[in-house]
DNA sequence: AATAAGAATGAGAAGCTTTTTCATTTATAT
DNA sequence: ATATAAATGAAAAAGCTTCTCATTCTTATT
């Protein structure tokens, strides 16, 4: 239930948060730009703006219910955070996004960042590539 | 001589593109967005325009003299290709940017994008943190 | 050294993503 | 039901980057 995991988040319940929430869950895809959400918005015929989408997403970040990424594609790109941290490797061709996990890389960041003398607050690595179909189709 | 390597790079040898290049080269720092190249031709009484700065930087890199580099701070950062891949740590606080590799990382990241059916292209990855020095001045 | 041809430049306009403003609407507590 | 504060939509604006086009400069050729 929606409603639940806003009023958890300190959230009011209000219809565009709730349907933008249906949408990040819905899990056809995981990974959406904030014009990918309204759109999706437009297609079922709800009237919300983009600034509510591009605030909702925002709040969403700083409430831990969703996670930006900044792809090199000139915009952000959320997901829903289901506690899982991994990676991402996407398709420079297609813009397909796979997530994968490795915690070797994930033990030697941590050393990294102290033996730079670092509190690690985040860390991110994508892998940019083409895809298994976007190879065949060249 | 700069203008050496922009004859390489089949570059015409122009005013912008040469103290660009000192620029890029000269060592203080090695990331730049184009507004700090921009700040650091005008404090040298250089009148070169906003645009010819994103147009050359956008040249170098396409001609492998520079790399761009997206941290999430909502513009690119440009450094000189010396030819030796690295990633970055970046200080969330101060934004200081340090460099380092690692071989088993860099091993690994192979083995990710092979097992997933990327033909990798590319890999960055970004740790974010605290740096020693805002540790401090907390 | 002068010339011609094409490339590069600067200024400003425009593009794109994202944020802000503000009048209006809505959710929630009473 | 009412009051209060928060959220929303539309439009404007911000921030970074690219484009357009008239002018200037580089380079190759006389
Ligand atoms: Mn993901
Ligand atoms: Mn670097
Ligand atoms: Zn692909
Ligand atoms: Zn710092």
């Amino acid at each position: 239930m929606e409603s639940q995991d806003l009023r958890k988040a300190g959230l009011k319940v209000t219809l565009p948060r709730v349907k933008i929430l249906e949408i990040l869950e819905s899990g056809k895809t995981r990974h959406f730009s904030a014009e990918d959400v309204y759109k999706q918005l437009l297609e079922a015929g709800e009237e919300i703006g983009l600034a509510t989408v591009y605030r909702v997403l925002t709040q969403f970040e700083t409430a831990g219910l969703v996670t930006r990424h900044h792809f090199d594609t000139g915009h952000s790109v959320f997901e829903m955070n289901l506690g899982n941290h991994h990676d991402h490797i996407v398709c420079v061709r297609c813009g397909r996004v796979d997530e994968f996990i490795d915690e070797t890389i994930e033990k030697l960041q941590h050393e990294i960042s102290e033996k730079a003398g670092y509190k690690m607050t985040d860390h991110c690595l994508y892998i940019y590539g083409v895809c298994q179909d976007c190879q065949k189709s060249e």
